[in-house]
RNA sequence: UCCUCAGUAGCUCAAUGGCAGAGCAUUCGGCUGUUAACCGAAGGGUUGUAGGUUCGAGUCCUACCUGAGGAGCCA
């Protein structure tokens, strides 16, 4: 496949740059369409589409005759001019030159996936080939700029990755269904479903510390927001405590939608996301408020930096003094008493018991920004966490709730950090102490106050795109009733 | 695990218990500014599977399979 045009290969996202120019693209037919002796095929590179124009008198006859008989996705080298055009919806068209067919496509099997509407299971069965559609690649690229975002806001606020294993010799919590295989001889291993437990330990090793990976729940759920493997960060951090966890949450989602508007704008438009509703997540309405535990975030340090480290340059944690709504589960709890006597929810909430699905979405429903939902019932919650000194019967845990109904985003705590108590608690929870004996080492050997949370990265990514299914934002997903491709 | 819904052409969907249909896709023809282009024609069917009711079943009944939405649980 040699070139043979001199042209310079450019991407179709940088053609503002060449107008004027004649270049060479590389990529595949995304569609065509004909009047008579005009073709109008659109290509794609995944960098975006444009549109060409190939008049039957203006090109050498194999190049029209190729062009009219390829069928789409076939793939090709394509040269030709930029040219600035008020009737193209990029604003710039190709006036074709040259075509070079790399794979055509055969008629006998068309792509399956048309520009026409398409059912989720045909969709999810093809979704090899889906990938390629413009609002999919749209999707992935704002999934990858989350979980730069994601990445870059620790990275620069002196937390050290430290990734925990996946195959692990036990449930982390012991509640939830693992996923078991044959670890040699006689042992079983289990894939992880949570990090949390490791990266205590790397915590009170390095201080900061956070986790990025894939985890795995072998649970039967069968919804919109599932996945039995999914890609979890979880940051983990010494000496701090739940009002400095739910400020670094909140520092944290911050960073990352200031992010997401900063430089996927194009991308949100094209899945249809209104960027209205993320606008009003970091708006700074009426000054802000500062953090708990800091002052104008100027002279006082924050919980989330330490000592002598300067916030990164364009780094959130110190410039955004918006605040998201916190609410005591007691809090909640009349909330949706109020919304069920009111005839707002259908089922009431039972005090004592953890918000279902429809319970989140109502309290979400009332703000526009994140809301968190701190000190829930201790009975209710895992065994790791720590009592409320003020009341011991709730937990020092919050979960933050995204807005527009999507629901939890984020689960973190505060941890226990009293052996006595700790060894207590897994004995309640009969659990295997042998197994966690490594784990109540930690409260030996310098126990200090500690927190961290997990962010699930599938959730984030439907709620900032604005999806209805977690099963688009990733690659390729794995859910109860699907394992291909 | 429970509840609800759906399965008809490659895709998206119609069809009162009475001849199996349309749009898109594919093939052929037409059109020099199309934006999911449009216009004309052709080919394309074991109606998810197995049984049952009926003169007659895509349609009604039973079981099963597959998928979707929701609940529970969670991120």
């Amino acid at each position: 496949m040699s070139e043979t045009s001199a042209a310079p290969v450019a991407t179709i996202a940088s053609l503002s740059a060449h107008e004027g120019q004649t270049v060479t693209l590389r990529g595949w037919l995304y569609n065509i369409r004909s009047s008579g002796k005009l073709l109008f095929p659109t290509f794609r590179d995944g960098t975006g589409t444009i549109q060409g124009i190939v008049p039957k008198a203006a090109v050498p006859e194999h190049v029209f005759e190729t062009l009219k008989n390829l069928q789409l996705e076939s793939s090709l080298t394509v040269t030709g001019k930029v040219r600035a055009d008020s009737r193209a919806p990029s604003g710039y068209e190709l006036d074709v030159e040259d075509i070079h067919v790399l794979s055509a496509v055969s008629a006998d099997e068309p792509f399956p996936i048309t520009l026409k509407e398409h059912g989720v299971d045909f969709l999810m069965e093809h979704r090899h080939l889906w990938l390629r559609t413009p609002r999919q690649s749209a999707i992935l690229r704002v999934r990858a700029a989350i979980m730069r975002a994601a990445s870059e806001y620790f990275d620069t606020n002196g937390f050290v990755r430290t990734d925990p294993p996946i195959l692990t010799p036990n449930a982390c919590e012991g509640t939830s269904e693992l996923f078991e295989m044959d670890y040699f001889d006689d042992d079983k291993a289990y894939l992880t479903q949570s990090g949390q437990l490791y990266i205590e330990a790397t915590a009170l090793a390095l201080g900061k510390v956070y986790s990025f990976g894939p985890t795995f729940r072998a649970e039967k759920s069968k919804t919109r927001r599932h996945l039995t493997e999914f890609w979890m960060v979880e940051p983990e951090v010494a000496f701090l405590e739940l009002d400095g966890l739910m400020d670094l949450a909140e520092a944290f989602i911050t960073h990352i939608v200031t992010r997401i508007l900063e430089q996927h704008r194009n991308d949100l438009k094209v899945i249809g996301r209104d960027v209205t509703k993320l606008e009003a997540v970091i708006a700074n309405e009426g000054g802000g408020h500062p953090f708990p535990g800091q002052t104008d975030g100027q002279n006082k340090e924050s919980v989330i930096l330490s000592e002598g480290e300067a916030p990164a340059e364009g780094s959130a944690v110190k410039t955004a003094t918006n605040r998201f709504p916190r609410l005591t589960y007691e809090e909640a709890h009349a909330m949706l008493e109020k919304a069920y006597a009111e005839g707002k929810i259908e089922n009431p909430h039972k005090y004592g018991d953890d918000f279902g699905s429809p319970d989140e979405t109502y309290i979400s429903s009332q703000f526009d920004k994140p809301v968190m939902v701190h000190r829930y019932p201790a009975a209710i919650k895992a065994f790791y966490m720590q009592p409320d000194p003020q009341d011991p019967t709730k937990a020092l845990c919050v979960d933050v709730l995204a807005p527009e109904g999507y629901g939890e985003i984020i689960g973190g705590s505060q941890r226990v950090d009293s052996y006595d108590l700790l060894k207590q608690r897994i004995e309640d929870h009969n659990l295997p102490l042998a197994a966690f004996q490594w784990y109540l080492d930690l409260r030996k050997y310098g126990s200090v106050p500690h927190a961290g949370f997990g962010m699930g990265i599938e959730r984030a990514v439907a709620w900032i795109c604005g999806l209805d299914h977690v099963r688009e934002t990733i690659p390729f997903a794995r859910t109860l009733n699907r394992i291909y491709p």
